[in-house]
DNA sequence: TTGAAAGCGATACCAA
DNA sequence: TTGGTATCGCTTTCAA
């Protein structure tokens, strides 16, 4: 009827009749049903799916916090699913937010179990694949490329003298952006002539108590490690004070290099060696990238968003460097 | 048609049919359309619209947490909406997600626009405040009483001996949660004898570095400060850094007192003054609330998940008290 | 400028 | 055990 005109301001009414509606909608408290309207077929829903492995990583929290904001000024809604690093979680959350015909959809990582291939394949809508930067990607993807950023971490430490090295992270059951970036570091310490100790990949979350037990574990195996990388910062810190704890002194002991240059870096007394990514952009970037790609205009595939090397004062030049 | 029928696993149908179904199914990739199910109107959608302040504080990416994750298991999904701790954003986030039919709403904190009200009023699902314990809410509501936690902490610090305490904290235009914490912890200092030297409230987001720079800010107005309650853990980190970093020692000098018992409290070295709050529990216990009223089994419409004061080691009881 | 009719996909109901 | 018919709220198309 001539009410769904005015409502969508389509024009073709009288000045009346608009009035004659918008008061009636004020009387009933009227709200549209925006099921029925996707549901008609001609327009798409404003859902954007996005899958986040956890929360309990600061990063993914920032990550999380640049689409939604982006999204949300743009008129969309994020339907979340955290999918705890497996892709049987992927695979089954995929499916259920296609059956709400998303207007797209935002992942973090680029494997994905062949079933979930399929259907994001017939799914027909844009997929924005986000973390791992990833140049033939399903659709469009914004990252950085982790193995680099680890093969630089791991040439850094070479440099500054460093031979023997521990990594201490989490792992899951699938190959991800970490692992990735173990890979890059591991590389980098051999080509340099030094040796990777130990690769300590706990079942846990990437965050301040694990980076803990981890450092004690690794210490007790490994006693004669010179330096040890984490998979990120929060880890990091939690590696620092087991260390201080048992009265190992940082840098003069043991050198301590995080990863991400999460929001505690700035504020510790010793600036932490780190690497800086620009989470909250790449979270908006990949909404640009989505809101970009559905309103019709060009978008760029692939964004690579960079990371910075921070040499911060946890680690030193040794003498012999 | 019988199609649907063997989809949904009503029975009624021979063996011979459902393997024709299925094999069409295959053959086409058929996905159900949602949408459609709940547009026709007998059951109803599987979102639940979640909306929360902002993820820059780790308290409330843990109850997010919480929530999504049980929400999952459930088969539901979280319809996320970060308002920004304004009334505003969250009036124009919920009218856009009541659009979307969802099964409920599960909101952070106990303050909404007057129009906000009279939509979740007449949108008869169930709805699930949460964060601010609130006896008569809208429908149902999980949380802790911030009143009391404030007030158990000032009583605390008056029990040690100070009496020139500071507060440090963020503000929004909004009277939330943390204000509500502050005023009682004010009304413990004063009832004791004290003197909230000043309460800081700035505009940043409670983390880190706003505790390093907001220390920084009263100690300079109030330079006889003998103790700071911040607004959580991570500006009581930050605070703690800039007091060392100034040669403050803690609590020799200064006395630091945090809130939320972050995951960073557990790897400092000294035991952070804390008020320990089940941050995943509550965000559990709001989807289950939420998941038990759509199920209609019986749920208690209130319930307060409690807090717990740890004394740690970030202030002491001084020799007059 | 207004309204009547058809259709989107799934399901409830009823008839075959 | 199967399938035709009406329905949900909205939009598109076409006629008045």
């Amino acid at each position: 009827m001539t009410a769904s005109r005015v409502l969508r301001e389509e024009g073709g009414y009288s000045e009346d009749t608009r009035l004659k509606v918008m008061e009636q909608v004020d009387r009933l408290g009227y709200l549209p049903n925006r099921l029925a309207t996707v549901f008609a077929g001609d327009t798409s829903s404003t859902f954007i799916g996005v899958s986040i492995p956890d929360l309990g990583n600061e990063v993914f929290a920032q990550v999380l916090e640049g689409i939604d904001r982006k999204l949300g000024r743009l008129g969309y809604q994020s339907v979340l699913g955290l999918t705890q690093h497996t892709l049987e979680e992927e695979e089954s959350w995929i499916r259920t937010v296609l059956s709400w015909q998303p207007a797209g959809l935002i992942l973090t990582g680029r494997n994905h179990s062949k079933k979930a291939m399929d259907m994001l394949r017939n799914a027909g809508i844009p997929i924005v694949e986000i973390w791992d930067f990833n140049s033939s990607p399903l659709d469009m993807s914004v990252g950085i490329n982790h193995f680099d950023s680890g093969f630089d971490m791991g040439r850094y430490l070479i440099n500054c003298g460093y031979r023997k090295i521990g990594y201490v992270g989490t792992s899951h059951n699938t190959a991800n952006a970490a692992t990735t970036r173990m890979a890059g570091f591991v590389e980098a310490v051999e080509n340099g002539g030094g040796e990777v100790v130990k690769q300590l990949c706990l079942h846990d979350t990437a965050t301040y108590y694990p980076g803990f037990y981890g450092t004690e574990q690794l210490l007790a195996s490994s006693g004669d490690t010179e330096c040890i990388f984490y998979q990120n910062d929060a880890m990091a810190f939690g590696g620092s004070q087991y260390c201080q704890s048992k009265g190992l002194r940082i840098p003069e002991h043991i050198g301590i290099a995080g990863w991400g240059d999460l929001p505690i870096a700035p504020v510790l007394t010793s600036r932490m060696t780190s690497m800086h990514v620009p989470h909250l952009k790449l979270g908006q970037t990949a909404a640009e990238m989505m809101i970009a790609r559905l309103s019709n205009e060009p978008v760029e595939n692939c964004k690579d968003v960079g990371f910075r090397l921070i040499p911060g004062s946890t680690v030193r030049r040794l003498p012999e460097a």
